[in-house]
DNA sequence: AATACTTATGGTATTATGTACCATAATGTT
DNA sequence: AACATTATGGTACATAATACCATAAGTATT
């Protein structure tokens, strides 16, 4: 792409004469940072990295990283995630772009934010130089994050939030085997709400998404629960 | 901000080395696409623009523009948005990125899609060059158009259908003053649904944003409906 | 002037959905 | 065996959604 990149003023159709050359359009970079979201024991947990680089060095910032010339903004994206964290064919959508001038101090760059849902257990930290500088954080104990990424932490969780009844997201953080207590117990987490447990199956279930099966806990000091597994999401 | 565009390899702080030399990540151009949304005499409009200049010379696009190195991005969008229809303080929010490589044939361009809702009474042509060459398509019957200009608006028409019982929107479209007639006639048209009329009254007055006026539709060859106003936005 | 026509508006009955709460079941622990 | 704990099924009640009817208030027609 980098090769034809001789544009004349013609080639991209202004409404009107730029008062610049069309050259200083093009200098803009594209980034992705990955609000990575994964649950263990009942907590809501994050994925940060240490910066090791300046700006904002040894400070908690999200996963991201530069779009390459050839790549698609969801393939940068699945990119970072896949090198953090091993995972493939994970939950991810976009949540918002962040455009401020100012946003990062060494040049125009954009950035597009991403959320995803793991389950931590299968997550295997890769072995690496920068294993050490990862780390999952508490999101109700984020520290200070580099350039805006408090913000865009802040948007995926409320992206989150909104999409969880409609979209019956969540499970992503689960085992693939769960009890109906479990989903409860993350929905309550996520939401910061609490539900009756017998009308909370009641809705769940009605929805026809979970698939019971011939499965019940183990272990437990209490009367098992029954395992279920998500759905082939159809709609 | 283009003065200060010598960086090296260091000041991104890449995961690992980058393969190629980190100038050529800053080669790329933003720019805005606005689905504009217009109402009139029950159809729901969006503004076209006719391509003057390649590509796609003479097919009709989305209104848009290449974002400025000193602009945020709802700063350009905004600017498009006045620029063709002399309107300020408009109903506007961001759709999505669309990050395809090939999306835009002379050069790596993202762009984000807005979408707003205009009163169509109110908007006045500028009268420019440019006004030939603008008009407003019915949304069931809009032509093929330019990039990937057909999903940007599919994705704005499903983000409004998303958001209208919401946030309530969509009042926008209509005049200051509107009956509840009116209000129903648009929600059908943009979700393509009907609604008892009695029950939808009921449902929208409970809401407590509407302000009833001491007025009254005029020159209606049947009993004149109350008019009504917008409340202004507080939560 | 009376009648027909059209849309607005208020109301009620019915149905569906959401909520509170209780009873019993099934397991491990003491 | 009694107890603690969670699962699960069920019922009673409250709230919201839906269907539908009756009347009101205008214009147009006869």
């Amino acid at each position: 792409m980098s090769e034809n990149s001789q544009f004349t003023k013609n080639s991209v159709e202004p409404y009107y004469g730029y008062s610049i050359p069309i050259n200083e359009f093009f200098r803009c970079a594209l980034s992705v940072d990955c609000t990575i979201i994964g649950y263990d024991k009942g907590d809501l947990k994050i994925l940060l990295i240490k910066r090791g680089a300046e700006p904002f060095k040894g400070q908690w910032a999200l996963p991201g990283d530069l779009m390459y010339p050839y790549e698609n903004l969801d393939q940068a994206a699945e990119r970072v995630l896949s090198h953090l964290t091993g995972l493939e064919d994970v939950y991810m959508d976009q949540v918002k772009v962040f455009g401020e001038v100012n946003r990062h101090p060494v040049g125009r760059v954009i950035t597009v934010g991403y959320y995803s849902l793991v389950n931590i257990q299968d997550y295997k930290p890769k072995a690496s130089a920068w294993a050490h500088q990862l780390d999952w954080h508490l999101v109700d104990e984020l520290p200070e994050l580099a350039f805006d990424h408090n913000q865009i932490v802040t948007a995926a969780l409320t992206v989150l939030k909104e999409r969880i009844w409609k979209d019956e997201i969540g499970f992503e953080l689960l085992p693939e085997k769960f009890t109906l207590g479990q989903i409860q117990a993350l929905w309550e987490t996520i939401l910061q709400e609490k539900f009756d447990k017998a009308n909370f199956r009641k809705k769940l279930l009605s929805s026809q998404s979970l698939i019971p099966l011939n499965e019940n806990q183990q272990n437990v000091s209490h009367r098992p629960a029954k395992l279920y597994a998500l759905c082939n999401k159809d709609k």
